[in-house]
DNA sequence: TAACCAGTGGGACAAATGTCCTTTTTAAAA
DNA sequence: TTTTAAAAAGGACATTTGTCCCACTGGTTA
């Protein structure tokens, strides 16, 4: 009932996997490295590579016109970005942008594509990976609408303490959808609450 | 910018795929049929099959603890669901119930596996499909947030605009994440405009 | 026909959230 | 240490949305 708020994703079995295939020497795999604060990927521009977090936090968000974000995701280790433009060949709607200094393997598409065919456990891993951001997306949005902003960030800290110590507030109001004042005003009314 | 927002989803390939399989005598995949407002999945439960619509229209919703409903999708020909039970063993998050009565095509976790291994085809249009889902959701959700409801509607009506015969007011507003009262004020706000 | 129910539409008020702007704190740079 | 910029916190008010009602309609059933 709880385990879907953990706020950043991450998935051991597949940056486990990768990092084998990678130091048997598949050349399909490449080695990267970003600072922190680095844009990785912008929204609405055509890449041709899937990126794995080996280490490292990244955000993973949608701005509209007047530059408001909405994070989709924090990724941790394991976690994969740009993998969808694989399949259909579009424009990427996220942009990625790391929040700690990160470290990454990189496979192009025609690699990516290359590993997916010819091995049948990165295939199904894959499968995996996607079938979880979406199990993982239903549930958080719909309760994040059903439930007041003390709520979610009640869970939030419950399962995450160290929170508000790694990511800005700015993000964790993204992440939430509502707007900086309005965390605040509630983290305030929680203090209140707890105090008293 | 604005491809997304179609309300009911579809997946052509899928369904056209999947019926020449069935047509040449696939044991795998079997014909199901269901009245309207049949609840064929309930959410926290456990399945065994995947589903596949040929002809119709369904709702995949979550519901709170409250009964409050919230729509994650409508789906129609071509959409699968129950399928990202078959990569992680665990629970359904999602209930579904048709609106329309359905035809559907069923296949058990093992056939699809099955299928998952020895059909390449079909495995790249499922990865295709799961990628579509996701990238599907990702705005969505971050839109209904920056937006008002009123700016929510008309890109629904603009689209769709048969939407308000074929869905009840109270599916359009759990798609939106409103109540019916917001949804109604909404419209009668729009209709006022327009007439002035 | 009468009774009933689900779906729809809306009034009045309460609560939650956003906007705008200012102050305080923190951390880095000079 | 002082200076500066960025992040965090919050006051005051406006707007949006929700809650709780009640009224109206059409179709079904007793």
């Amino acid at each position: 009932m709880s385990h879907w708020l953990k706020m950043i994703r991450t998935n051991p079995e597949l940056v486990a996997y990768t990092e084998k295939l990678f130091q048997q020497g598949s050349h399909n795999i490449h080695e990267e490295a970003f600072g922190a604060k680095h844009k990785i990927m912008e929204q609405d521009h055509r890449y041709r590579k899937v990126y794995l977090i080996r280490e490292g936090i990244a955000k993973c968000y949608i701005s509209d016109e007047n530059g408001k974000e909405f994070i989709q995701e924090f990724l941790g280790e394991g976690m994969e970005f740009g993998e969808l433009e694989v399949f259909s060949n579009k424009l990427t709607i996220c942009s990625v942008e790391s929040i700690t200094p990160l470290k990454v393997f990189s496979v192009s598409h025609d690699g990516f594509h290359q590993l997916l065919k010819t091995d049948p456990h990165f295939n199904m891993l894959i499968l995996k990976a996607l079938a979880d951001k979406i199990r993982y997306k239903a549930p958080r949005h719909s309760y994040q609408h059903a439930y007041p902003i003390e709520d979610n960030i009640l869970r939030l800290k419950k399962l995450f303490p160290e929170l508000t110590e790694v990511i800005p507030k700015k993000d964790i109001a993204n992440y939430i959808g509502v707007t900086t004042r309005s965390l605040n005003r509630a983290l305030k009314e929680l203090k209140e609450k707890s105090g008293a």
